[in-house]
DNA sequence: CATAAACAGACCGACGGTCGGTTTGCAAGG
DNA sequence: CCTTGCAAACCGACCGTCGGTCTGTTTATG
């Protein structure tokens, strides 16, 4: 067979990205290995000599999507001057800018993320997002806890509460995906746009900040992103 | 071979038994159904006559331990004449003396979860409970909502909400085990220790409650459960 | 004694992973 | 410019094991 010859970082890149599209489409425990060499057009000696394991394809997928979020924030971070609330109000706005500029992947995405057989893959992805983005919102609640304008005893452990609320709306976000198509798309849709607002508020509490301090979402956000169609 | 006859729901009984310890000790995918077997002491086709799969067993031990903490709830709600705040103290309570009675058990189980082979029976522990508890948690503070005592604008997004925050001390939670024996034993506890102090306070502050107001661990509680030696 | 539930165990396809061998790019020496 | 050597990239047959199936046997029960 004629063999095509690529530089490692290329080969790795290219079977990650068709392993991206298959955990997406399959799941991580559908997607055989013989799955990923025949998209990725290499022999199983070819996978196995860029991989180690199965499991490392997976661990790889979820750091390559993880990095999107950090370099988001981080490039928040590299302005200069901000106040903390105005550093963490513009991180969460980088993040719901880019969903809302890549609003057809992300939905896909997150179809796909929140099917009952995907839940490693879903909760691999989060696990490895968390750690990623929680050293950022750490440093950026220390600065306002220094300054005072946040109210809570550890900037760690406070960054560590507003990022485990992520798994808060996953119901809403479940039920305004799925109920695409049937007849209550709007009552989702509002529903969702309900626990996002609440979730902003969460936000503030946990900070010491009075409600609607944080936009977490902005509104008709969640119609944009989910659009109805009558 | 001499087979013993049981009825269906004691081996049943039975399985869930040995899984349950070979899923804590093993973890979930290095567990075959053939350990399963040969632990109960049944073949494979006495195996799958009392479960379709081997994802059923585990479904299974986590709705059997999901429904210890849902009988501990729908004690307290079984008191009458309580206030919400008294009710939602209570169930934390007894919750927590629940584990303080089954310190070495919880212990060994948590032990166990937090390895990481062991994150997909980690996870399907977890979601199973949060769904069994979700709705018990759910009247609680719509009884504090109607009543003015909680100030949230949907009580079932502010049961989610506090739910969620479960994640948020796993990181303490694991460094406070697997620094027994270590010498920071007693940083690793204090650390806890302060982790669930907050997790308290995020509570109150979610409900809108004087921080504090929730006591969500009593002083002393990590160091009764952790020992740390001298 | 008949019927159904409980159980046995040989068997199967598929999966993740290994291994000895082959092909290619590339750099150094003539 | 042409060998030649070598490591990296790649191939594909092969292996053990796993989850699951199926046919048949044994036991309880009415």
């Amino acid at each position: 067979m004629a063999r095509s010859y690529l530089s490692a970082d290329e080969r790795r890149e290219q079977i990650l990205d068709c392993a991206q599209n298959l955990f997406f489409t399959k799941g991580f425990e559908a997607t055989t290995v013989q799955d990923l060499m025949v998209a990725a057009g290499v022999s199983k000696g070819g996978f196995y000599h860029h991989f180690a394991a199965k499991e490392d394809v997976l661990e790889a997928v979820s750091q390559r999507l993880a990095g999107v979020s950090t370099q988001l924030i981080e490039e928040v971070m590299d302005v200069p001057g901000l106040t903390a609330f105005e550093r963490l109000n513009q991180s969460l706005r980088a993040l719901r800018r880019f969903k809302a500029e890549h609003a057809q992947g992300i939905l896909a995405a997150f179809a796909a993320l929140l099917r009952p057989e995907n839940m490693t893959l879903y909760n691999r992805i989060n696990r490895v997002n968390i750690e990623a983005v929680l050293p950022l919102f750490t440093e950026i609640i220390a600065a306002g806890r220094e300054d005072g304008s946040f109210d809570v005893p550890d900037a760690h452990l406070a960054a560590q509460a507003i990022l485990a609320l992520g798994s808060m709306t996953h119901d809403a976000v479940a039920r305004a995906i799925t109920s695409k198509g049937t007849g209550d798309g709007r009552a989702a849709n509002a529903a969702l746009s309900a626990a996002l607002d609440w979730q902003g508020v969460v936000i503030d509490r946990i900070l010491g900040l009075p409600d609607g301090s944080i936009q977490f979402v902005e509104p008709g956000f969640v119609d944009a992103l989910l659009p109805v169609e009558d």
